[in-house]
DNA sequence: TACTAACCTGTACG
DNA sequence: ACGTACAGGTTAG
């Protein structure tokens, strides 16, 4: 099954991604710099020379679009953006960058971001270009607060100081929480200062192997008004807690275990539809 | 438990 | 120009 890799980035997973000319893409991973190059996306370069299965090919591609096609909207969403994948994240970097992307938008977040990695991360070359890797947490645990504001973090530069400590200090595994479940690696994340239901989902969803995560923000709340007024409504402007349960169970009970590829495919849609900038 | 307002920052709109 | 609204939410009350 193909890979689109234009889909894949361009559908708010990732923020640290930039194209050079028409087909290669460069990313920040952690402490690694990722290639694309889009006329081969199976044979991923790294300036590691690991091998992070980005596009997650051990997932069996056909086998989950044939399981999440439980209806006329999501089918219409797949045939449109084919090859779009889910990507395996850096967890740390997936971490913090939600954190960040909180009340925000993707050209800010992405903006943000980039300042902290030029700020806190390691200069690297890689293919005769520069990069900054993602910053390690014990250097964004020891920031100062100036520091952050000085990247534009705003209100979330105490977030994003907590949430490095919580991992220096091990409060926070990330390779104990992909071993856990779904609700008990949740559970660990929201207790994290500056950490929601929705933020808990992305990191769940794109670094953490939780394919059930479903992440129920502005643009997918909108979607499932818009498209599934029967299936999914619910009462009230704003989602509290309880609401934001019920309506994953739902969610995962129509889609099934995979329900997270159906998250990408909808978010992807409404976000075409309003013709919303990438990156 | 459920609901609201306030919140940094940057940009797009009138 | 300059105020106002809003953006992939979360927290505190």
């Amino acid at each position: 099954m193909q890979i689109n890799v234009d889909h894949s980035i361009n559908s708010g997973q990732v923020f640290l991604w930039e194209k050079f000319g028409t087909k290669k893409w460069y990313g920040v991973n952690g402490a690694d710099i990722l290639l694309v190059d889009e006329s081969n996306p199976k044979k991923v370069q790294s300036y590691q020379k690991s091998s992070c299965d980005l596009f997650r090919e051990k997932d069996d591609f056909d086998k989950i679009i044939k399981t999440i096609s439980k209806d006329k909207i999501i089918k219409k969403a797949i045939k449109e953006f084919p090859g779009l994948r889910l990507l395996r994240q850096d967890p740390f970097q997936c971490y913090i960058s939600f954190i960040v992307s909180a009340n925000s938008n993707i050209q800010n977040i992405r903006h943000t971001l980039q300042r902290l990695a030029k700020k806190f991360g390691d200069k690297v070359t890689f293919d005769k270009k520069e990069f900054y890797l993602f910053p390690e947490p014990k250097r964004l645990a020891s920031a100062t607060k100036a520091e952050l504001l000085s990247c534009g973090l705003g209100y979330r530069a105490p977030f994003v100081k907590d949430a490095a400590i919580q991992v220096v200090d091990g409060w926070i595994d990330f390779d104990h929480l992909k071993k856990a479940d779904y609700h008990a690696a949740k559970e660990s994340l929201i207790q994290v200062y500056g950490i929601g239901n929705k933020v808990a989902d992305c990191i769940l969803l794109f670094s953490l192997e939780k394919l059930e995560a479903f992440p129920l923000d502005r643009w997918i709340i909108r979607s499932l008004q818009q498209y599934y007024p029967q299936r999914f409504s619910f009462e009230g402007k704003t989602i509290t807690d309880k609401k934001y349960r019920l309506l994953h169970e739902q969610i995962v009970q129509h889609f099934g275990p995979y329900a997270g590829y159906c998250q990408q495919f909808l978010f992807k849609m409404i976000r075409e539809a309003n013709q919303k900038n990438w990156l």
